[in-house]
This record gives structure tokens, C-alpha cells and sequence, in this order.
DNA sequence: GCGCCAAGTCAACAAGTGTTGACTTTTTTC
DNA sequence: GAAAAAAGTCAACACTTGTTGACTTGGCGC
């Protein structure tokens, strides 16, 4: 059984699940009560309206385990968080695919950018230290994006249906060049 | 001075400028037939209809130029292809941003998969040839649309505002190493 | 002149959008 | 239990969406 959710919390889940995997402007409020099973007017007594909705599902972005890691670690851990199974069945809500979701859209780009820019590639940067760190870390983000959007959205036939090992081995070799950029 | 358009031609236009960057469900057809200067109703006189606009505006997608190079320069006209300059105020619409605008949308999803598969992963692969061939095509794309992900969508500030030569580095670093798995 | 046909215009439609305000129901507080 | 506050319901709003049909215009052959 699920744990009991009030009425707040069922819309958070609701938007995340399908904001994050539709993005913003594919997604309409009645969708979202509709699958909360709640009444339309909430969103707007709760959030202020669909931005503020939004905005509140950004706040549940669990922090990248990579960047907690070890230093020695980090790159594995990155690799390794890219790599979990993925069925575009059940298009599971995660922070990746959120981004890449919502990056196009009109009116949530400058947040995402915002997002990417400060709580992905600055801290990555100042994780691997050395010589170019920040080249060196969007080199890293451009491999690992690069792959899950290969896997999850484009759906190639030669990534799609791999092993989280066989698809860990494929982004260490890009992530490894990565990082040896100016070296 | 710009040679005479029909209004056909006024329409694909726009058409191509409007939905290959902003992406499908982000643009109305007003949007396009403002652009275009011509009357709304033209679109379903001309085209059917929306969907029928952007059906034909994949017609002309022009061919990718690595794709007729010489077998050994396969992987340069690639990089280069994708390291043009890149100015986020007149977004330009190419191939490539279109397929990454639009392969989000609920509506033109499947159609872009089979695209990228079709026309850029299947070719690639044999034109590559040798050991593993379609797993390096998939892992050469994942490096280009990375990192022109990063650059056009993202915008890093680490690959914002870098001359074609200094992308062109970058990406030359992720694509050998992409081809190089396996071997 | 007349008829004809393609090209273009205009207003309206049905459906879907986010949001609001008035109302009813439920829960809490005293 | 009564009063007050919170939670939830409902219908309507103003707006945008894609599409349609009736109409007007312009150029051509005869």
C-alpha cells in the first residue's frame, strides 16, 4: 500500500510524473488532476497556477550521488547513474530526462539552462579539479546526456535494449576521453 | 533582395524556421502564417492541415554531407558538420536542432525515431563498416548530439562562445574515442 | 462582354487551455 | 454543540487552438 498523501502531495507526484517526462507544454493542468484524482481549481490554491506547480516539482531534484562521491570516484559514479535500465513503457520521472524534456520548451528554458549551468556543470567543474576542469566537465555532461538521449528518447536500435553494464561500458569510453581533454 | 516566393513556398519558410527550432507544440499555425504574411486558412488549403505543414517540412532536409564523403574522411565532414558557429539570438534552424526540438513532442515522437534510425544511425553504421559498426554509429551520434546539446540548448558556459576550430577539438575527442569501441 | 478557375480573405466553429469566484462540505477549535 | 477555518466542489470566464465554409478577388480564354 502506498502511504497516505494528501492532496498537495498527490499533485506534486502527478506533475513530476508527467511533467518530467512530457515536459511543461505538453502537459495541461487537467492532466495532472486527472491523474491525481483531485479537483482542477487545487493547483491553483496550492501553487499559485501551472508555473508555480511546475516550479514545485524542481524542488524535489534529489542531489546527484555523483557529486558526493569520493573524489577518485566520481567519474564511476556518474557513469553509473546513467546506466539503469530504462523501459519506455513506464517512462520513469528522473532529474535527466527532466531536463532533456524541457530544455526546448519556451517558457521553462532560461530555468533549466539556469539549473544545468549552476547545480550540474559548476559543481562537476569543481569536483575534478585540474587543469580545464570546466571543459573537462561540459565535455562529461555533453557524453552522458549524449548517451541517455540516444537510449531514452531517440531510442536507438544498438543502445536500446543493453544491459546496464553493456551501457556503463559505453559511456566510460566517452566519459574517459572527456576527461582527458587538454591533457 | 530575396528571390519571389509563392505563398507555398512563404509558408514552408516559416514553417521550417518556426517549428525546427521552437519545436512542433510550440508553435500555432498563427504563429506561422503571421511569420509568413499570409492568411490562416492557406495551411489546410495547402498542406491539410497542421501536421501536414511539418510532414513537409522534412522533406527537405538536406543530406548529410559525412555521409557522402570519402570512406576515410567520414568522421571529419562529421565533426565539422556540427561545429559551425553558433548564435543563440538568430537561431538558425538546421537538421540537427530540429531533431532535437522535436523529438519530445507526443505527436511527432515516433516519426523523428525513425528518422534518426533510418536516415543517420543505419547509414552511418555501414558506411563505417568493420567490427561493431552499429554500436560505434550510435555512440559517434551520442557525442555529436552532446555535445551540440550542450552548446545550443544548454549553452555551457564552457562551450557557449568557442570558435568552430576549438569545438571542433572538443568534438574530435568524443568521436574517436566513440570509434574506437570495441577495438 | 461572359464564364471559369485558382488564389486569397473573412468570420465563425468546436474544442481545449489556465484561472477565478461563489458555493458546499469537512475538519478543527473553543 | 456552535463558530471558525480549512478543504474541496462546481460552473463559468476569457483566451487560444486548428479547422472549415462561404465569400471575394484576379487573371485567363473565348
Amino acid at each position: 500500500m502506498t502511504k497516505t498523501h494528501s492532496t498537495r502531495d498527490k499533485l506534486l507526484d502527478a506533475a513530476r510524473d508527467l511533467f518530467w517526462t512530457r515536459g511543461y507544454s505538453n502537459v495541461s493542468v487537467r492532466d495532472i488532476t486527472g491523474a491525481a484524482g483531485v479537483d482542477v481549481a487545487l493547483v491553483s490554491r496550492y501553487f499559485g497556477g501551472k508555473q508555480g506547480l511546475f516550479e514545485a516539482t524542481l524542488t524535489v531534484i534529489p542531489h546527484w550521488p555523483a557529486l558526493e562521491a569520493d573524489d577518485a570516484q566520481v567519474l564511476e559514479e556518474a557513469v553509473a547513474s546513467f546506466s539503469h535500465p530504462y523501459d519506455p513503457a513506464t517512462e520513469e520521472a528522473n532529474p535527466f530526462t527532466m531536463l532533456l524534456a524541457n530544455i526546448i520548451d519556451p517558457e521553462m528554458g532560461d530555468r533549466i539552462r539556469d539549473l544545468v549551468q549552476t547545480a550540474l556543470a559548476e559543481p562537476l567543474a569543481k569536483k575534478l579539479g585540474g587543469d580545464r576542469s570546466d571543459d573537462r566537465a561540459a565535455l562529461i555532461l555533453a557524453a552522458l546526456f549524449g548517451i541517455a538521449m540516444m537510449r531514452k528518447n531517440f531510442r536507438l536500435k544498438a543502445l536500446k535494449d543493453l544491459s546496464p553494464d553493456d551501457i556503463a561500458a559505453r559511456t566510460d569510453q566517452l566519459v574517459q576521453a572527456a576527461n582527458r581533454f587538454g591533457g
